[in-house]
DNA sequence: AATTTAGACAACCGCAGGAGA
DNA sequence: CTCTCCTGCGGTTGTCTAAAT
């Protein structure tokens, strides 16, 4: 099995058969699509770099506050706390906090005095995000689990060509065939650093 | 200009939980 | 009921790049 960073290709691989397949079935997906990596590093690549979903570069203000509130409610709850920002991932979440902490801590360190008005500031009044979240609601929580607008932000017009093909029906031809050649031709996804180098099909 | 350091991002690992056989 | 496989999560490490010295 393959390790280590992925190329355009792979990338390119792996776009086309979650476009088939769907976001399951890893296992599977990693197998048919010939890529050399496990269903596990699959899913990982997808989640959290090639999703369509996905915002890249630095977190807004408004970002940093909302993952402040809620790690402070939460604790690391890293995906949970992914799906009240939209774009971004667990992973990416994490990262932030990991080196806001590394940060803090050395500030902390730097300062030594323990008055630390800076901790608690997670919980200050002036952070309004959550309440204006409402808890629950914010609109975006359940479009992570969207595929189909995910797919149309992915794929754009194309993604009629997998609408009228149900996914059992994928299925079951999958089952029946070991190999599946991949060759939809998907548009570039902007924003996604992928389609910076590679257009056109997948087939291998 | 070269080297060091810090920050940001990408990826792997181990574990736990759920689903199906 | 239990065993196995797959998936998802959180922790951790590695790599790259820009800023600082």
């Amino acid at each position: 099995m393959r390790k280590g960073p992925w190329t355009e290709q792979e990338d390119m691989q792996l776009v086309c058969y979650v476009g088939l397949f769907g976001e399951r079935r890893w296992d599977f997906i990693a197998k048919v699509s010939g890529l050399n990596r496990t269903g596990k590093s699959c899913r990982l690549r997808w989640v959290n770099y090639l999703h369509p979903g996905l915002k890249r570069g630095r977190m807004t203000p408004q970002e940093e506050q909302l993952v402040l509130e809620l790690h402070a409610r939460w604790g690391n709850r890293w995906s949970r706390i992914a799906l009240k920002l939209p774009g971004r991932t667990d992973n990416e979440i994490k990262n932030y906090w990991r080196t806001h902490m590394r940060k803090k801590a050395q500030e902390r360190k730097k300062k030594s005095s323990p008055s630390s008005s800076s901790s608690s500031s997670s919980s200050s009044s002036s952070l309004s995000c959550l309440s204006s979240l409402g808890e629950p609601p914010l609109e975006v929580e359940n479009k992570r689990s969207e595929p189909s607008s995910l797919m149309t932000a992915a794929f754009g017009e194309n993604i009629g060509v997998m609408k009228g093909y149900p996914m059992d029906q994928i299925w079951n031809e999958i089952d029946t065939s070991d190999q599946v050649t991949c060759n939809i031709p998907f548009p570039p996804i902007p924003n996604s650093p992928v389609w910076e180098y590679t257009s056109g099909s997948c087939g291998r």
